[in-house]
DNA sequence: CGGTAAATTTAGCCGAAGCTAAACTTTATA
DNA sequence: TATAAAGTTTAGCTTCGGCTAAATTTACCG
């Protein structure tokens, strides 16, 4: 019960969590059919990793959550490492690690972890869980939900869309920059914000899946 | 046709070649079943990789080697690179290796092969192809087959045996190592070599396994 | 040369994980 | 409230890569 299989399941649950997640919802991140994703979900449930309820979703147990949580882990810590070693670009990392994350053995784990000094967070901003999975609470906001004018600290940006990936480094729109939002718009939540002396249009979509703080490093 | 176990087979194949493989060979040697390994020649040969003689064994086509070169060169940059940055034992690096090596993309093993300067040999002295496969001459014996008397220097050692490893290590007895074989029993074909003013006695099946030449990096 | 032992292959089974099509629930709408 | 649409599950098929047991081929030895 540990196939590369099982833990891209779990991990999806556990990015799209931790409500109950629906069959479908599962299915479309995963790119499989939903059978398939009813079929894994049976076999998880028997297992104890998820509670699944036939038509009503499924959500990760205890257990589940533990064991995604190292997948997150090794997956954090993989994009830190490139990084740091390789100088990778932020958009290629996070392919990179999807594959390597399954072949990371726990020995592994603790060098990459132990030569990076225990780090935090990885370069998109993502926290790195610890060890036992243990998760700091997350003290910032989606950025199109912050206050106008107040200032913020970029803390998070996405990591599976490489393309909106690019344009927010192209942008200077990285973890660590400080910015101030100055118009949002009413219908769309597409947002304005102010940095370097420059004003920049945010989209909606964008502006979802950035997120700030106001501390230096929240 | 890139699977896993694929790549496995392939490799396996090149690692007993160049000659004609027997099945039950290649199936001791990645730990299945003859009858699984039958089956997966027949695969193979369909794609052109292998060429297969029924009850006769089996042989890498060019097609074939060029992919499993592919594969070896993945393990060898790995295996530099985890001992590089990570300082892993030499006895680590073989396992971890064989994990990753399915999974790195052609653009991270580039870029891997430049962050190490394109180095010729991993840190069991193995030769590691080119990205076209191209291999150079080996210029160096067994250990076993030295001359007496003659200055050698260690040119490889193996890697999938941890335990020979870890005593070879333990003794020094590591890629650049200069030494002189002083004795060779006639029986089984131990050897006693002399480096650093003292003398080792080296097992037949050790010495079988450990390459010498007399450059100084041949 | 014949017969047996060893090696190999074939036959048939299993589980994982994917798929499509059909059946069944749930939800939403007329 | 009934019915259609949407979502989910079941049924049944496929491929991959294992396995064991039985059949077959090769090789060796008396």
């Amino acid at each position: 019960m540990a196939s590369v299989a099982v833990e891209n399941y779990l991990k999806s649950m556990w990015e799209l969590g931790p409500a109950n997640v629906a069959t479908q919802e599962l299915a479309q991140h995963l790119a499989v059919a939903p059978a398939s994703a009813t079929r894994m979900l049976q076999r998880l449930s028997e297992h104890g990793l998820v509670a699944h309820t036939p038509y009503r979703g499924a959500s990760l147990t205890a257990a589940g959550e533990r064991k995604a949580l190292t997948v997150v882990r090794r997956h954090r810590l993989l994009e830190t490492f490139l990084a740091r070693t390789l100088k990778l670009g932020r958009d290629q990392l996070h392919d990179e690690a999807e594959r390597l994350e399954h072949a990371l053995s726990p020995a592994l784990e603790a060098a990459i972890d132990d030569y990076l000094g225990n780090p935090q967070r990885d370069p998109h901003g993502h926290p790195i869980p610890g060890p036992q999975g243990e998760l700091p609470p997350e003290g910032d906001s989606p950025l199109g939900e912050w206050p106008l004018d107040r200032p913020a600290t970029v803390s998070q940006v996405p990591d599976r869309d490489g393309e909106m990936l690019g344009w927010l480094e192209s942008q200077g729109l990285v973890p660590g920059r400080e910015l101030r939002l100055v118009a949002r718009d009413p219908f769309d939540g597409g947002v304005t914000v102010k940095f370097d002396e420059r004003l920049l249009q945010v989209a909606a979509s964008v502006a979802e899946e950035v997120r700030v703080s106001d501390g230096g490093t929240a």
